[in-house]
DNA sequence: GCTTAAATACGAGACTTCTAGTATTTATAG
DNA sequence: CTATAAATACTAGAAGTCTCGTATTTAAGC
């Protein structure tokens, strides 16, 4: 046990959940730090003692207020569980997670870093959902074995990615069924 | 034919050059107004007098550097058309041009003007371009005349803006071929 | 046990640094 | 005479650092 006074995990909460709130309420703009640590009550250097930059937080803050993975049934039909999981991933990125996501690959630009981890904390972990659950299908036998699973992952949630990145289109939750319908037979064992 | 000294073509060139440049040689990190005026050989306030914010010069250098279009073929193959073309805009975001538009996306978001005349200026053209050829295919009876072409566009391209702007896996020419053969079977006329 | 010292965290806010964007002054080209 | 260009000082705002006083917890001395 370490001499001191221990970590105020409450202060750690509050800094994560106003995090999570201010940037995605307010609109576009920046949410910046001192406004983190009024909303959080608690002294900019408590932050900087315990996260090296700004966007770190932002990242934590997106794992602590998306902690329970987006649901991936396993049924029989491995194309509607594909198509509900879509779905599930639609409505999660129209909520405010989808405008931290926006402003976390926004300063990965500028810093690999927070690129990397975003990728090993969020990124990564939803990605090998969706493969193993793509492995699984080949096993069964519903899906055909010679495709590149990392080109079919792609271009199932790529579409979505896109109309967040871009901002072309809105993505509502029905599109998962025409894009899933799109790839499906190019990926389905005939 | 306006009075007093005329603006200096030249110069604007140079701002355009040194900035397509500079964001693309340069590791991530940000390309500053300063760095752009010396490497152009120009004051800041030149570049001010003409373009509205940093960022606007950034676009302009992109359409500035990238001005002709990938090549989109026309033969009697429109899958192959599709390959050609989505290869053509693989060896472009592989090149300084993908920096620039990354460095742009991630502007975007805290500024939505930006993202807009992005759209505009640079999205849009592009997109119309493939929409007209899809919808060509339709006419033709190659592609199927239910289909979502929103939808298929973004699945075709998506899994290039993702690789682009997560950095998961780079994206070479020859997963050109994977992705349209991989969506073509749900688009194609039976 | 009780007191005290050591170690660490927190709050508050001044300070530093960096960069976008503005303003001013002087020189130069049409 | 008029508009642009160069040079450079200036303003504003935000990230990140530093300092100081205070609070909290463990360990040592008695």
């Amino acid at each position: 046990m370490p001499r001191g006074r221990t970590r105020d995990e409450e202060a750690r909460i509050r800094i994560l959940d106003a995090t999570f709130e201010l940037v995605g309420a307010n609109s576009p703009g920046k949410v910046t730090i001192n406004e983190i640590a009024a909303a959080g009550e608690v002294a900019k250097q408590t932050i900087y003692r315990w996260w090296p930059s700004r966007t770190a937080v932002l990242l934590d803050a997106l794992v602590h207020g998306t902690m329970k993975a987006t649901p991936f049934k396993e049924t029989d039909n491995l194309q509607s569980d594909f198509e509900g999981h879509l779905r599930g991933v639609i409505r999660l990125f129209n909520s405010p997670t989808g405008k931290i996501i926006r402003e976390l690959i926004a300063e990965s630009h500028a810093d690999e870093t927070i690129a990397e981890e975003f990728r090993n904390r969020f990124w990564q972990p939803r990605r090998d959902l969706s493969q193993a659950r793509l492995q699984r299908g080949i096993e069964l036998g519903q899906i055909r074995s010679d495709i590149d699973h990392e080109v079919v992952l792609d271009a199932i949630y790529g579409p979505l990615w896109l109309r967040l990145l871009i901002g072309h289109l809105p993505m509502k939750p029905a599109d998962a069924r025409r894009i899933v319908d799109a790839v499906w037979p190019g990926i389905a064992q005939p």
